[in-house]
DNA sequence: CGTGGCTCCTGGCGGC
DNA sequence: TGCCGCCAGGAGCCAC
């Protein structure tokens, strides 16, 4: 697999477009459990029981879970990435990965494991996995949800917008990574306040949120086809802004460590709010 | 409702 | 060269 960010919504898009090219319609042969602590709702001899004679028949995404559909029914596996997680499919046992934590056969022979060398992904079954997203609370994915869609959301909300982002309840799909792209893009300070931005701040975050995933996907999430302007690719504190001759700041937002450019970022301020 | 802090886990890295 | 301690990060949980 190619140089790959931790795992957000384009990568997620990239691991679910080689599920679909390498899994599907080959039925399950056995199930083997690597590592218990990545099973989050199902224990190991179910799951087997869920899965051994079926078929995976399509696979899909919402936000960064990764959800493989079983027969006709509203089952799945669903899979969730954690920040080291991936997908690995082959034919010869030598070509196991090193973080192996389930490994399904296939009846071909062939395998795919789950690999999560941090464990902290894990591997869940739904009986219903849209009734499953709405006991996790997840919110819209952030490549289907709709402008007014987005603009309804953000009317009832007052929050750091880095934080709000990276919230997979408001929508899903969007984590330290591309929240940074996403505000450096669209020149907003990650500590602006969500209730701080006029309608066309808004609308204009929301139109940078889509064209920023869509370019990661088209790309398949290969850290070496993204432009070499976006700041993911500088995410250094000191670097050079690629968009012009300041220096790329880091910053504690929410406990995640956030870059972003002085010069191009504003901090928004709303009426009567005192700076800084 | 929002925010901040802790926890899980493991490898990489800085310091000595 | 080796070892220790710290840090990163998605998400759930808890306290305020």
């Amino acid at each position: 697999m190619k140089s790959i960010l931790m795992p957000e919504l384009p990568e997620v898009e990239s691991f679910r477009k080689y599920f679909e090219a390498t899994s599907l319609q080959d039925p399950v042969a056995w199930i083997e459990v690597k590592s218990p602590a990545i099973l989050r709702n199902i224990a190991e001899h179910d799951l087997r029981r869920r899965l051994v004679r079926k078929r995976f028949t399509s696979v899909s995404r919402r936000g960064k879970y990764l959800y493989a559909s079983i027969g006709k029914g509203k089952s799945a596996l669903v899979l969730h990435f954690g920040m080291t997680g991936f997908l690995s499919h082959f034919r010869d046992l030598d070509r196991e990965p090193g973080h192996d934590r389930m490994l399904i056969t296939f009846g071909s022979g062939s395998y795919l494991a789950f690999d999560d060398q941090r464990k902290f992904g894990g591997v869940f079954f739904a009986d219903d996995v849209q009734e499953f997203f709405r006991t996790k609370n997840l919110g819209p994915d952030a490549l289907a949800i709709t402008l007014d869609e987005f603009l309804n959301l953000l009317e009832h909300r007052r929050r750091q917008l880095k934080p709000l982002l990276m919230d997979q309840s408001f929508i899903s799909g969007i984590g330290n990574i591309y929240s940074d792209e996403i505000l450096y893009q669209a020149g907003i300070h990650p500590l602006t306040s969500s209730d701080a931005m006029d309608p066309g701040r808004r609308k204009d975050l929301y139109t940078v949120m889509r064209s920023v995933l869509e370019t990661a996907v088209e790309r398949d999430a290969e850290f070496d086809r993204y432009p070499e302007d976006w700041l993911l690719k500088h995410r250094s504190a000191g670097a050079k802004c690629p968009l012009d001759d300041c220096r790329v700041e880091r910053i504690s937002v929410s406990g995640r460590t956030s870059y972003f450019c002085p010069c191009r970022q504003e901090r928004l301020l709303k009426k009567g709010e005192p700076a800084g």
